[in-house]
DNA sequence: CGGGTCGTTCGAAGCTTTTCGAAAGATCAA
DNA sequence: TTGATCTTTCGAAAAGCTTCGAACGACCCG
């Protein structure tokens, strides 16, 4: 299993940021990751089928929010802290901030 | 032409704000706006049909961004800054920071 | 009242998104 | 090799989004 394409930092475009931001379930895989951790797929979102998950995951890839790495038969998934940093700076944390405030 | 309804700050959600937000009329409306001025329909956005328009601005309207109100045969779109910030602080300003950098 | 301007709503076309199960691919372990 | 595990891809259905023109509604000025 190939560790898959991600766009550069240059590449990322804001709309598809927002986008991709804009969906629960992928909300919610932006929080289980914040903070640094490396998670595989299976440690992620809210329970929907693999195949949905799998999707989700792509959008984020593909937008420039996450990172996928193969490590085995697992994919690791982390957030591309830094390179979202650069690009949008302030826009991640307030995302996540707005979550857990409206998380109730 | 009577002022259309708005949600309240407290029932302001982050996935349709930001989904609001995820496409680029929307995004270019939402940058004629900024400085505070209150702007009618036909000031707003690249060149779509005004059905077009209407329909995106109802968009901003409904997820909390923009507040529209009648003013004889206008309507007077401006940014809601204030309930944005109580709600996602710092998400609008990332946003139209993003977008000037992004706009090249 | 009549006509003009501003904006919304309706109806529709074309495209994308979300979701799933079934099947296939990749890796590891025995 | 065979089987088990983890994940992606395929195919498909249902829902939603973006866009437009045509028609309508509200308001103002002569």
């Amino acid at each position: 299993m190939r560790t898959p394409s991600h766009p550069r930092p240059q590449e990322l475009e804001l709309p598809n940021v927002l986008h991709a931001l804009s969906d629960p379930v992928r909300l919610e895989i932006v929080r289980a990751l914040d903070g640094g951790s490396e998670l595989a797929c299976s440690c992620l979102g809210p329970p929907v089928s693999k195949s949905t998950l799998s999707h989700h995951l792509k959008v984020l890839r593909e937008s420039g929010i996450t990172s996928t790495r193969a490590e085995g038969t697992q994919r690791l998934v982390s957030l591309r802290t830094e390179d979202l940093e650069a690009c949008f700076p302030g826009l991640l944390g307030c995302v996540l901030s707005g979550l857990d405030r409206q998380a109730v």
